[in-house]
Order: structure tokens, then sequence, then C-alpha cells
DNA sequence: GCGTATGTAGGACGAAGGCTTACAGGATTA
DNA sequence: TAATCCTGTAAGCCTTCGTCCTACATACGC
């Protein structure tokens, strides 16, 4: 294979290296790219191709999802492998809508990374086991059975801020946003889940372990 | 300095790997053991002697606590790091009052864990300017147990509450109490629990299984 | 019996945030 | 291709919420 070209955006430095180490192994004469903030990652893209790019979703402020689409926005051909610290759920079909080759959790064992990776720069697509149970689910009851599937990606990143018992205007320092742009998407939500306030949201969130 | 000898005890393979390199980039002559487990640490920790020990708080099934309340048992002059993958406050000060030596999270710079790594190796500790701000306002209350024993019955009714995502006069109206009565409940428990916000408490409840 | 914990709440005033409106860019569809 | 809808973002206004301080009665531990 022709020497790779990967980009690790991710702001744990530390995992950042240990990753770096497990594919530096693997792919003695790949190329790397590091990036700590949605801003970094940016530049780096614009002034590099890259083969594969690794992103974490759980990027402070920006939203990594929203990363991940201006990546595709502006090479839809472009390959990404997406990390997440937690097993989150409903993440994962997010992330594939938006158009990323795989997704795999930062605890998952270095083979299962590898093999990720080994798939995505070959062009496939990389499904675990859970994401693939979790798949199935979700055409079963057809995407439109579920209240939450109607959100937003800011809708629903804003509604397990608020089941996390945060507060609006906590949840709008968090995301370096306007207290008053989380409160509208805190209606748009009501709204779309006919719902009344935050208890029912909190409620409903648990009940479906979306956090 | 001699030889370092460092176990790093942490299930997170990826993570384990950067801290590996990054401490070997330090200390170009240590040695390395790596646990992914309580057992395999156990094992290696009887058969062999370590100048410092690095245990990841949050292991599977075990808590990382007995662990290391265990390899201060054995041994109380054992010199341990304590890893923790979010800021988990109350762990801070439980884990140097069962003898750590010191106690990073695990999203710190390489410099601050290098920072303690040396502390540590040196036989002193390590506080984090956060932590020790913590532990300030903890040993004035004088800790005892769970801190949510400490708790009258109003105000762990009202905690429950609070972690569902109720209002404080959502609360008041059900319990038909004042808004006032309900707010002195949660200042008083925030005093008691030292935090700082409902994000907390709720955080909190969740991982206590309090809802 | 004296201090401390607990249940309860009023007043005052600043902060939070709900509701409405707006607007731009992208997607969808007629 | 124009018209429309959806989404992300936010300002203004004005109400409501809730915090902070203080207070008091009862219960309880020592």
């Amino acid at each position: 294979m022709q020497a790779p070209r990967i980009l690790i955006i991710d702001d744990h430095v530390i995992f950042r290296k240990g990753l770096k180490a497990l594919l530096a192994d693997a792919y003695p004469n790949a190329v790397f790219g590091e990036a700590d903030s949605a801003s970094k990652a940016h530049s780096l893209i614009m002034s590099k191709a890259w083969s594969l790019i690794l992103l974490d979703i759980a990027l402070p402020g920006r939203s990594g999802l929203d990363v991940l689409k201006e990546i595709k926005a502006r090479n839809a051909q472009q390959r990404v492998l997406v990390l997440s610290m937690h097993a989150e759920k409903d993440y994962g079909v997010r992330v594939l809508r938006s158009g990323a080759s795989g997704y795999v959790t930062k605890s998952s064992e270095p083979d299962e990374v590898l093999l990720a990776v080994n798939r995505v720069l070959t062009g496939k697509r990389y499904v675990s086991p859970e994401l693939a149970e979790e798949l199935a689910v979700h055409v079963e009851q057809g995407a439109n059975g579920v209240p939450h599937e109607q959100l937003s990606d800011r809708e629903y990143e804003v509604l397990r801020l608020i089941a996390s018992g945060m507060s609006v205007s906590q949840i709008a320092d968090k995301l370096l946003l306007s207290v008053k742009t989380i409160s509208t998407y805190r209606s748009r939500m009501l709204q779309k889940m006919n719902m009344q306030n935050n208890a029912e949201l909190t409620a409903y969130a648990h009940r479906h372990n979306l956090v």
C-alpha cells in the first residue's frame, strides 16, 4: 500500500499519542497529522490531502458532528472514521448518516481500531457488531416512530445536555453559543416532541438511554 | 535517577499506549509493566517491585479504589498516582484519603502528567490546583461516608426530583411547599455535598443510582 | 438544657430564560 | 427554478425564577 496520510483530530493529547503509536506500528510509512481543536483541524484539512481522518466527536465547543459535515461537504470522498469516548448509542446512527465510514469507541481494542482503519483505508465501511445491532433496530422501527429521530443534531445534543441537568446558560457556555440559541433549540424540541418542560425531556432521555 | 519501574493499570489500551510512550520519552531507561484488569494488576504487583503505579480508578467490575486500598494495605510505602477519566470531584478526595500520592485526570496535558509522575517518583505528592481547592473545603467539613448519606430526608427527596429534571418551583408545587423552602434544601444540599449546580447533583444522583 | 440539624418560609433584587421575531444557507419539492 | 421548509444562530423584551440572607420552631443528641 502507498504511504497513507492519516489525520487525527482529538483533544485528548495522551490518547492521541497512543493512537498514533498504534497506527505507526501498523503502517510504518504512514504520515500523520494531529489536531486538538476544530480550527486546527480545519487548516490541516484545507492545506493537505488525507487518506483517512480519525475524528473524535466529543470536541470541546464545536461539535465533532459539525466538523464531520464540513469535511464531507468539502470533499464527499474523504474517508472519515469517527471515534467516541462512550458507547453513545444513537450517535452511531447519526454519525453514519452524516457520512462517516465507520464508528468506534475509544475503549475499543487496538485490533478493532486497526480493523476499522484498515477497512476504511481500503474504501470500505466499518460497522461494529453493536452498532450493527443499533442500526437494525433503527431500520425496523422505521426511524419515524421514535420522537427523538425528528430532532436536528443540535437539538439532540441539547436534549442530552438538558437531561444531564445543565441549565440553558451552562449549555450555552459549553457550546459557545448564545443563551437565546439554546433556548430556541429547546423550544423547537419541546414542540416537536410535544412536551412541556425539562422534566419531561429528562425523563424521555433517560427512558430511551440517550444519556 | 535509577531506572524507574512503572506499572500502568488501565483498561483503555490505546490510552495506556499513549501514556507509556509519553513516559518512555521522559524516562528513557524506565521499565514498564501494563495491566488491563484488577487481577492482572494483582499478579504484577505481587511478583515485582514498582517505583510507581499509575492506576485508573475506573476499572471495569471491581473499583479501582479497591485496588488502591489493597495495594496500600500490602505495602503502605508504595507510590501510586491515580488517573481518572472525568474530573469527578468527590473521587479526588477519596483517592487521596485511600493513600494515593496524587490524582490527575486523563484529559490532562502531558506536562501535568509528567510533573505529577516526577513528583511522585521523588517521594512527593502531586495535587492539582483544582483538587487542592477541593481538599481545603473538604477537610474543613470533616468528611465521612457517602456524601448523600449526610442528606436529610427532605433534601434527599429534593435531590431525586432535581435529578429527574424538575425545577425548583415544580418541586415546590408537587410537595406543596414554598419555592423558598425547596431553594433552601437545595442550597443546604449543595453545601453538604460540596457541589455547585444541578448538573453536578444530577450526575451524582445518576451515578449513584438514586433515581 | 444547649448546641446543632431539620423543616419551613418571607423579602429583595438580580439573573435566567421563554417567547417572538429575524435572517441566511441548504435541502426539498412543486 | 422559484417557492418553501428546515436548521443554525441570535437579539429584545419582559416575566418569572430562584438565590441569598434571615428567621423561627421543633427535634435530637450529648
